[in-house]
DNA sequence: ATTTTGTATTAGACCGGTCGTCTACAAAAG
DNA sequence: CTTTTGTAGACGACCGGTCTAATACAAAAT
């Protein structure tokens, strides 16, 4: 039973990390909403760092298997596959008044000045939801479905970093302006 | 006097909620590094939610300072005027090993959800660094300087973005490779 | 059926730090 | 001399993460 408490705490957890913050997040807040007692804490993970640092790899990997349901869908072309993928994101976060934006970016920003090991996970993590946008990519090029010269590799960075820096701006003018203009741009560059 | 001791307070704040995000910052830790009483704090500021949005139109002023000093130097055409601003700022954070980024963007991600006076100021103060963007681009496209077609308004909106998507990717994978691809893109768009 | 053993789980205390208030005092201005 | 402006820091109430000692409980042994 350990471990289905575990992902509890982690999905808890990843839930209020995206709406508040890590740091803006208490232990106490996080095992009462798990209702989980406080004591319990540190018989599941060995500090809130490594509470965090799961929470996060959690969240990626829930992500990564929301990417590859996208990006891998052999029903829509390898651009089509992409463009849908940020379409459906910003519909959701018109929907939820562009609030939390992604877990991964914002942790980036917070904590990886201030320990090195979430600036690894978090490097670790991006670069592998990259790697899914760039086989995509690859794989359009190859087919010509995206005529861009460009190589995948630096596509798909620019995209994910694009698309950090518009989820950036949404949730300080908390409206869609950024998004939008996001997808416009991303449908250029996959051109 | 009392001006120089609020600036004082203002940019010991600038310089370590820069390091360290504003929740990670204790009014200890700026009273001591300032060398001002607790007493004096609450003279100036009447709670620290009011210091943090201070802080922010503080280092934005500061910010904005900077821009104009390249962006409306008649020495340099307009597309040189940005793109050398970018070249420095790359400059300077390969220097300080990819550290601090933006305030303004790291304050977006932490505080935006939390607070709304802290979304209205950092997206206020974000439209002021837009707007003086769109009218170097402007006026690089009004002279031919800047050939692209597209609005002004939207080329600088996207160059803010990108830089800030870039500067996040910076801090987590703590190398300047998101920043050399952001010039080069940037490059492109302005051309 | 009862006791023993060993592990899974939790209660609760701990200490340090949080922000904010308040009173006393010094310095400067009028 | 009085009033304003600013300094000084103790204090309170509360919350942070952490840890140890105690419990609950299941399986094994008697």
């Amino acid at each position: 039973m350990k471990n289905t408490t575990i992902n509890h705490i982690l999905e808890v957890g990843t839930q209020l990390i995206s709406k508040k913050g890590f740091h803006n997040v208490g232990l106490q807040e996080v095992l009462q909403t798990a209702k989980v007692p406080k004591g319990s804490f540190y018989y599941y993970f060995k500090s809130k760092d490594d509470f965090g640092l799961q929470v996060i790899r959690y969240y990626s990997e829930q992500s990564i298997k929301i990417f590859a349901s996208y990006l891998q869908n052999q029903a829509l072309a390898p651009r089509d596959r992409i463009l849908s993928f940020f379409q459906d994101r910003i519909a959701i976060y018109k929907e939820q008044e562009f609030t939390e934006g992604c877990l991964l970016g914002n942790c980036s920003l917070e904590m990886s000045d201030i320990k090195v090991a979430f600036a690894d996970t978090l490097a670790q993590e991006l670069d592998r939801w990259q790697a899914l946008f760039e086989a995509c990519i690859q794989e359009g090029q190859d087919s010509g479905n995206i005529p861009s010269k460009k190589e995948a590799g630096r596509i798909s960075a620019l995209l994910l970093n694009n698309w950090e820096g518009a989820l950036l701006r949404m949730k300080a003018s908390k409206d869609g302006t950024a998004l939008d203009l996001f997808l416009e741009h991303a449908e250029e560059q996959l051109s």
